[in-house]
DNA sequence: TAGAATCAACGAAGAGTTTCGTAGTTGACG
DNA sequence: CGTCAACTACGAAACTCTTCGTTGATTCTA
């Protein structure tokens, strides 16, 4: 039930991981098929074997009664992005999460319309505080 | 001279980077004792041998000047972070920094003072846009 | 129904990470 | 000058991650 046995996925584990969630739930062969549209070329076992080991981790659950199993993501997107973002601010910004903001702010130029959306989360959380 | 070449800190690197990073330069035993304020008991020579590795692959640059080595960071934390925040923003957030800084203001509280100064550094890019 | 295609399971190899014990060297000091 | 402390170097062990080949079972199809 806690999320907190559930471990941080690798990278691999990551790149499979975003195409369960962009579809829902997916067999091996949907997410390797998934995966030749980007760069890496991976082999379908290797797919297969990184899914199984996510079984065994609890990162994903498997659906076993169609012959191609149906794999689904246990942790939201959203939460596991929050782990992911977490460990980042401990490991590298003391803490920090404002610091890991300022950063990205730095690093990457916005568009307007991501800076409104930005600024609206200020006013919400500024709101929400008085 | 390109920062490209110099690979991601591990974990157990990072932390003695950050160590580096707050003293200047700094030798093995006094990363070591650095180190034991925080919770990990880490052996002498681990540390050693973690530097040794980062010092092959040019993570930090080593003088060898004195009988105790005194090693300094080859990059700096500022550029550091950058890159850890890129690839984490490629690999979870879609190349989208905005995503990230979304996810960040979400999980963590800041304080006034820290909102103010991000909403300070949101004015300064919309400056530099127009 | 026989052969082809598809699938899960398994094992193993190779690379990288982290840990630490041991050995050998250098410098300080009584 | 000999001993002790501090230091670097080396290597190995344990572990994780990633990859893929092989095997055997199931399903499809000509």
């Amino acid at each position: 039930m806690t999320p907190r046995d559930v471990p941080r996925p690798t990278d691999a584990e990551l790149a499979i991981l975003r195409v369960i969630w962009r579809l829902g739930s997916a067999t091996v062969r949907e997410i390797h098929d998934a995966l030749l549209q980007d760069q890496p070329k991976t082999g379908y076992t290797t797919v297969l074997k990184i899914l199984q080991i996510m079984t065994d981790k609890g990162i994903v659950v498997r659906d076993e009664s169609q012959r191609a199993h149906v794999y689904a993501a246990k942790e939201s997107e959203q939460s596991t992005r929050g782990r992911l973002v977490r460990h980042l601010v401990d490991r590298a910004f003391d803490g920090s999460a404002t610091a890991l903001v300022m950063q990205a702010l730095s690093t990457k130029k916005a568009s307007p319309n991501e800076l409104a959306t930005i600024r609206a989360m200020l006013e919400k959380i500024e709101g929400e505080r008085r």
